[in-house]
RNA sequence: GGGCGGAUAGCUCAGUUGGGAGAGCGCGGCCCUUACAAGGCUGAGGUCACAGGUUCAAGCCCUGUUCCGCCUACCA
């Protein structure tokens, strides 16, 4: 016999091996059933598996498994991303500790040493997800370096440079100066902070008066080429065309007037640093005004930053600041809160610089993206987050794409030196091939005149065109054509624009269709008391510790339980203790169902069996049922419904109820019956655990492999999804069932009430009408055994004793006469707070029928509803006060004392 | 500055076209009943944030307020 505990450490091992070996997760290039793919979010090559990845794997395999049992041909595409700063640095970090950097080692060997890195150590995410449970295909596996990928990027670059949507130039862009590289706008996250205003005094090179400006960036004075204010500011406006002479440096600048001042900001006047600041490089072009770098990309202070050159830019901040204030210039220091950009890998304080960069222009591109979801070809899900995508895509600025760092795709654009003709030197030297070219295409020169672009690619931008380079474009393959357009894509919200809305850009583009039908949008895992799990914080979630603990299966149902739309998930561990107790529940059904098979039980199927029990009936009733709701919540990616249907179905309803009821069935001497309850309870088990498969794919393979049942595929995983048609569904006999079970809750109730011993063998009296009696007649058994009732009295026109506890129910009143063996006291009081609960729904009732409006504006049924529960609250009340009046006169005829 | 979401039992949260408020955990009581004490049975506990409005009827729809959280932005 199996254990008491389910253990699920070698159960889970053996089972994904075994899956493994016997290829189930292989998809079909070709096949004649229906095609479903999902792609997976590549997690970082570098990373380690979190609680997020945890639970968007988790979702993607539920509906994978969903859709394989449902006879798809599916694909799970799985795969990593180079992650081209967050690798460099972890791989530089690495070599700091033995004393080298990648400048040492130079870029070919670095790179080299990236991949020696990534072979190593790139493996270990794919193998947490395995850990999970996780049913990709592996001989799919993509890494977005790999060499046909590489292909698609190149593709994709040379065809968007070839059509005006790629260009170079020199723009502010913000740059990360310990990454040492420029960044995307995305890549910045802002953080609101408390700083200060400082309010500086620039005086007129004529030396009569000054103007005051306002700034929280001192230190880029010293890069200011104009000082401006709004042309409309009467202030300012006879000083329009004067120059002043710049603080410490002494540079005279213009004053000069633009719109794009706000008067009634600081002091209406503005500093302007081009070369350091997005909106003054915009005035700068306007007024054709210098542009001065003062600082490295480093960080610290240039040339051109005088007497600070060399100091870090926060330290030259402080400098100038003391300076401005011994020179008498620094007039004002304001509280003021900024918000401040911080680089998204490394978290240090962005600046905006200028430099020569690589853009793709968007709007061309995210023209067809937004109408791609308007028009309902990609649905988003919850719908609540289409206003973000139209707002970000609506508003969308051109995507710088080229890095200054080495590990990634690198930019497929060549320079010619030498521009010997005029064609060349009309596109300034720039070739952009797929490969290095031989010979300049522009003028010949040869290939050692040619110089590839330093700089990679934006690890996103091979990211957009992962749903289908991972199916083999630019190849025109039989993946393609099977699995694109791909059917969701499942993931946070967090890089909805990172990668899903480009995803949607590059696949309208490249493939004339939308990289998938759905985007499923699921919430993000905060810790118990909200807050974002962060490793400086210390409240990760561990999830491989989860699996660990408490089995994959138990982690994985508590992720698809709290996976509610639209809302935050507060990770708290006592829910998964829960849901490892549902799995041992699961565990120890199976055993107690094996326990009462015996040699030579031939398991009939269902549809043969005559002569079902009521309990019978109705457990099949409830599993067409359950199946019928857990496929219609997945269809519309409500995981927690789903799961939480099976939850209460499994324990509550077959192993509470139904178990219970087939123990007499099982330990009776009518072989007949026995082996009509061994079928059905097998039947309804296997279907359960079938249905279960999605989320606990592990303890349900188990266990179905250990059912005695004959003519099945070698595996749960790839046995057909239940649907409603695997029970059989009837109402009336559901509803015999809940006065069965009405007539036993009442009994328990009395008992608990009044803590009655279970060792205590009681009689009852069942008070209802006819047609309810005679249900409860024909199941009498069910209630004697599960209410412990030894003797039981049905009928409408029966007396009931004295000395009785009363429960009333919807269709019937109960009575467990009881000698002696309770407290009237006790008892009268327990009755008077069911009356006042009864009074209270009789006069809320009441309220309405006696309201002329509802009755004639409320529809029919409602109306009749109400005064059917008028009846029903005024008999409960009546019955109540009855039995109070005769426990009353028992007690004074017994001495009991009431009060 | 703009936008979005949340406020329901002690805790974490469900609540799908507006008609008698639910679950899990926790808590109280009774039970080691031969599948399971990681269990069984049973019970207590809620002016659904606040104020208005629409409606015969509001947790749900509308308006406003307060408090949290998030996204986004060229306020120097």
């Amino acid at each position: 016999m199996s254990e008491k505990v389910y253990n699920p450490r070698d159960i889970e091992e053996k089972w994904y091996n075994f899956w493994l070996e016997k290829n189930y997760f292989r998809a079909e290039p070709k096949s004649g059933k229906p095609s479903y793919c999902i792609v997976i979010p590549p997690p970082n090559v570098t990373g380690s598996l979190h609680i997020g990845h945890a639970l968007d794997v988790t979702l993607q395999d539920i509906m994978t498994r969903w859709k394989r049992m449902s006879g798809f041909n599916t694909l799970w595409l799985p795969g990593t991303d180079h992650a081209g700063i967050a690798t460099q640095n972890v791989v530089e970090k690495e070599l700091k500790k033995e004393g080298l950097s990648r400048h040492a080692l130079g870029r070919e060997a670095f790179v080299k040493k990236v991949w020696e890195w990534k072979e190593q150590y790139g493996g270990r995410i794919i193998h947490q997800l395995k850990r999970l449970g996780a049913s990709c295909d592996w001989s799919r596996e993509r890494f977005t370096l790999d060499e046909g990928l590489s292909r698609a990027v190149k593709e994709v670059f040379v065809r968007l440079y070839n059509e005006g949507l790629i260009y170079r130039g020199d723009y502010i862009i913000n740059w990360c100066p310990r990454c040492h590289t420029a960044l995307s706008d995305l890549e910045v996250e802002h953080e609101e902070k408390k700083g200060k205003l400082y309010y500086i005094r620039y005086g007129f090179a004529n030396g009569n008066g000054h103007v005051v400006v306002a700034t929280t960036r001192p230190e880029t004075l010293l890069g200011d080429t104009a000082v401006a204010v709004n042309p409309d500011d009467e202030r300012y406006k006879n000083i329009v065309g004067k120059i002043l002479k710049l603080p410490i440096l002494g540079r005279e600048i213009p004053v000069i007037s633009d719109e794009f001042v706000d008067a009634s900001f600081g002091t209406g006047a503005v500093k302007v640093t081009p070369a350091h600041d997005p909106n003054d490089f915009e005035i700068a072009r306007r007024h054709d005004l210098p542009f001065v770098k003062i600082m490295t990309g480093e960080g610290t202070m240039s040339k051109e930053a005088g007497p600070y050159e060399g100091q870090d830019r926060f330290k030259c901040r402080e400098n100038v600041l003391r300076d401005l204030e011994s020179a008498g210039l620094l007039v004002q220091r304001k509280e003021h809160t900024l918000s401040i950009g911080h680089c998204y890998r490394c978290k240090t304080i962005i600046e905006p610089y200028l430099s020569k960069q690589w853009f793709v222009k968007i709007r061309p591109l995210a023209k067809d993206a937004i109408k791609a979801v308007n028009d309902g070809r990609i649905k988003i899900i919850p719908p609540i987050w289409d206003s973000s995508y139209f707002d970000w895509m609506k508003n969308i600025k051109d995507w710088c794409i080229s890095r200054q760092i080495w590990w990634g795709h690198r930019i497929p654009v060549w320079y010619c030196r030498e521009m010997q003709n005029a064609t060349c030197r009309t596109q300034n030297g720039i070739i952009v091939a797929p490969d290095a070219p031989d010979v300049c295409p522009h003028c010949g020169a040869g290939a050692s005149a040619l110089i590839q672009d330093e700089d990679v690619l934006d690890t996103w931008f091979s990211s957009a065109l992962w749903p289908f380079s991972t199916l083999g474009w630019p190849d025109d393959t039989d993946d393609l054509r099977t699995f694109y357009p791909t059917s969701v894509l499942i993931t946070g919200f967090d890089i909805l624009f990172f990668w899903v809305a480009r995803m949607i850009m590059m696949g309208l583009k490249f493939r004339s269709e939308e990289p998938f039908r759905h985007v499923y949008i699921h919430a993000l895992i905060r810790d118990a008391e909200g807050q974002k799990m962060s490793k400086s914080k210390g409240n990760v979630v561990d999830p491989l510790e989860m699996t660990e603990t408490y089995g994959t299966d138990a982690f994985r149902f508590t992720l698809a339980a709290f996976a509610a739309q639209g809302r935050d998930i507060k990770f708290s561990i006592n829910r998964v203790d829960g849901y490892r107790n549902f799995i041992n529940k699961i565990w120890n059904a199976s055993r107690f169902i094996l326990m009462n098979v015996r040699e030579g039980d031939v398991i009939t199927p269902v549809e043969d069996l005559r002569n079902l029990s009521l309990a019978d009936k109705w457990i099949l009733s409830r599993l067409s049922n359950v199946a019928s709701g857990v496929n219609k919540a997945l269809e519309e990616y409500r995981f927690n419904d789903a799961a939480s249907d099976l939850y209460q179905f499994t324990w509550h309803e077959f192993c509470d109820w139904y178990l219970e009821m087939i123990k007499p069935a099982f330990y009776g001497d009518d072989d007949d019956v026995r082996r009509t309850a061994v079928s059905t309870v097998i039947h309804v088990f296997e279907t359960s655990l079938a249905l279960l498969h999605p989320f606990i794919p592990f303890v349900t393979e188990e266990l179905w492999q250990n059912l005695p049942v004959r003519n099945r595929p070698d595996s749960l995983c790839i046995r057909r999804y239940p649907s409603d048609t695997d029970g059989i569904r009837d109402n009336s006999v559901e509803k015999e069932m809940e006065l069965v079970m009405d007539a036993i809750v009442g009994i328990r109730n009395i008992r608990g009430e009044l803590n009655l011993p279970p060792s205590l063998e009681i009689r009852a009296i069942i008070k209802a009408q006819e047609e309810t009696a005679a249900v409860l007649r024909e199941n009498i058994s069910y209630i004697s055994k599960l209410a412990k009732a030894d003797s039981i009295e049905i009928g409408y026109d029966i007396g009931n004793p004295e000395d009785a506890a009363i429960s009333v129910r919807q269709a019937m009143e109960i009575f467990v006469p009881l000698k002696g063996l309770f407290d009237v006291e006790v008892e009268i009081r327990r009755l008077s707070r069911e009356i006042v609960k009864f009074e209270e729904s009789l006069s809320a009732v009441n309220k309405k029928l006696r309201n002329r409006e509802f009755m004639e504006k409320a529809p029919r049924e409602i109306v009749e509803e109400n005064k059917a529960k008028y009846q029903e609250f005024a008999d409960k009340i009546h019955a109540l006060q009855g039995n109070i009046e005769k426990i009353k006169k028992w007690g004074d005829q017994n001495g009991q004392e009431n009060r």
